[in-house]
RNA sequence: GGCCCCGUCGUCUAGCGGCCUAGGACGCCGCCCUCUCACGGCGGUAGCGAGGGUUCGAAUCCCUUCGGGGCUACCA
């Protein structure tokens, strides 16, 4: 009783709605709830088979959404959907509410853009609970859009809305999850970092917020920092390895590029936003010497001149060193840089920084010089000299 | 056209009639720290879409309006 064979064509309903002064638009009019024989003996001439359509409940359809409140559909705003194709195939419309009512779905949680079609399956839920395939209606909760840069969409072919694209980013699942929770909920009113453990503890859908959300990536970028630093020292070393590996930007996992990754992590972790910057940053000690290069820009802008005596004055002091390790190194380079030529550090260190990591922006200078070694520091301060030997003056 | 959802700083939000001269976070702008970059510290910038009510009192309740979005298949 609670479906019915339909044979009107889209056709008639229109011309109905026509005859009849009403908009078009309205969608099917119920017409064949009660059987009429022209239509019916004009569908058999024609050869065409009946769908078979839910007969919607009288009166308004009224449900309590789990981030919305209380929403009511006015009887009759919702026409009676078909549930069974001409040919006897089930739609959708009849077949997901059937599967999740075997399978005893409690919750459904979905995007906003399913809100309009709440009431047909209510009152399917409720049709199906009649006739005991379903034993309840369950709850029912729409999540508001996350849109791009834009206002609208963010639809699934969007770049912005592929999650491997952020991973190659240098982002990591802590972060990620962290900050697209913060999309339309919030843990508590002052504190927006958290882990995914403490989400799934705190998680409660009725503090989901309806509104759309903008995509923000500076806010995602802040929160995935956090998160990187809050990581266990180990794990991120082989975090960091992992993304350097697959960022292509160490060859093979030998031993060695572990240890070294090992031994540059703990420079790197308090100073990067995305495991990219960090693998950017200890980029130098990866690279074999042959293939070392200093960035241009930064070559052109601090390598010059001037910059000749600072290298060659630093390739003397380095040069004597006992051991190459950051506390000597520091002390040799003060001695002969900051006390000897009386330069200021940043005037001092920054050739440097860019002949012995090739950038401008490097983990702190003596651990990096240790890390690389003593014989790798000199040539590449040797080259260094050459370059700024070689620059007008 | 019809029906539905949404509307607090640039962005994400807290707020559920007095605690709000509206709080937090990101961003942005200063200053401090400093070998670069970050971290950290201090300070600042900026918002209740509009109009009517209700009330001693409204961001909070009601109405209207404007704006944004969605749905409107014998698709899934």
């Amino acid at each position: 009783g609670h479906l019915y064979e339909s044979h009107s064509t889209a056709e008639q309903v229109t011309e109905r709605h026509l005859a009849a002064g009403r908009d078009p638009k309205l969608g099917y009019d119920n017409y064949d709830r009660t059987p009429d024989p022209a239509v019916v003996s004009a569908a058999a001439t024609a050869g065409r088979p009946a769908v078979l359509r839910l007969r919607m409940p009288p009166g308004d359809i009224a449900f309590d959404d789990m981030v919305r409140g209380p929403i009511i559909f006015p009887a009759g705003s919702v026409p009676d959907p078909v549930l069974v194709r001409g040919n006897g195939e089930p739609l959708y419309t009849l077949v997901n509410p059937v599967d999740d009512a075997l399978m005893g779905i409690t919750h459904v949680l979905r995007g906003e853009d399913l809100l309009p079609s709440t009431p047909r399956q209510i009152a399917l839920y409720t049709a199906l609970t009649d006739i005991g395939v379903a034993q309840y209606t369950p709850e029912f909760g729409h999540l508001p859009f996350v849109t791009g840069e834009g206002n609208r969409k963010l639809s699934k072919r969007d770049p912005q809305a592929n999650l491997f694209q952020y991973r190659d980013d240098g982002f990591i699942t802590e972060g990620m999850v962290n900050y697209l929770a913060l999309l339309g909920w919030s843990l508590t009113d002052d504190r927006d970092i958290f882990t995914p453990a403490e989400l799934v503890a705190a998680f409660d859908g009725r503090r989901i917020s309806g509104n759309p959300a903008r995509f923000d990536r500076k806010k995602a970028e802040a929160i995935n920092s956090v998160h990187l630093r809050m990581l266990e020292p180990r794990d991120f070393a082989a975090r960091l390895a992992e993304f350097v590996l697959s960022s292509g930007r160490a060859d093979v996992a030998t031993p060695d590029l572990r240890a070294v990754i090992d031994r540059a992590a703990p420079l790197v972790q308090e100073r990067c936003t995305l495991l990219s910057d960090a693998a950017t940053m200890i980029e130098f000690l990866l690279v074999d010497e042959s293939r070392f290069t200093v960035d241009p820009a930064a070559s052109a802008k601090v390598l010059t001149a001037p910059a000749a005596d600072v290298l060659s004055a630093a390739i003397a002091a380095l040069e004597p060193l006992g051991h190459f390790t950051s506390a000597p190194i520091e002390s040799a380079l003060k001695a002969s840089l900051i006390e000897g030529l009386g330069l200021k550090p940043k005037v001092a260190f920054t050739p440097l920084r860019v002949a012995v990591t090739g950038r401008t922006i490097s983990p702190p200078l003596y651990e990096s010089l240790e890390l690389l070694g003593r014989d790798r520091t000199l040539a590449r301060l040797r080259r260094g000299l050459e370059i700024a030997a070689a620059a007008p003056a």
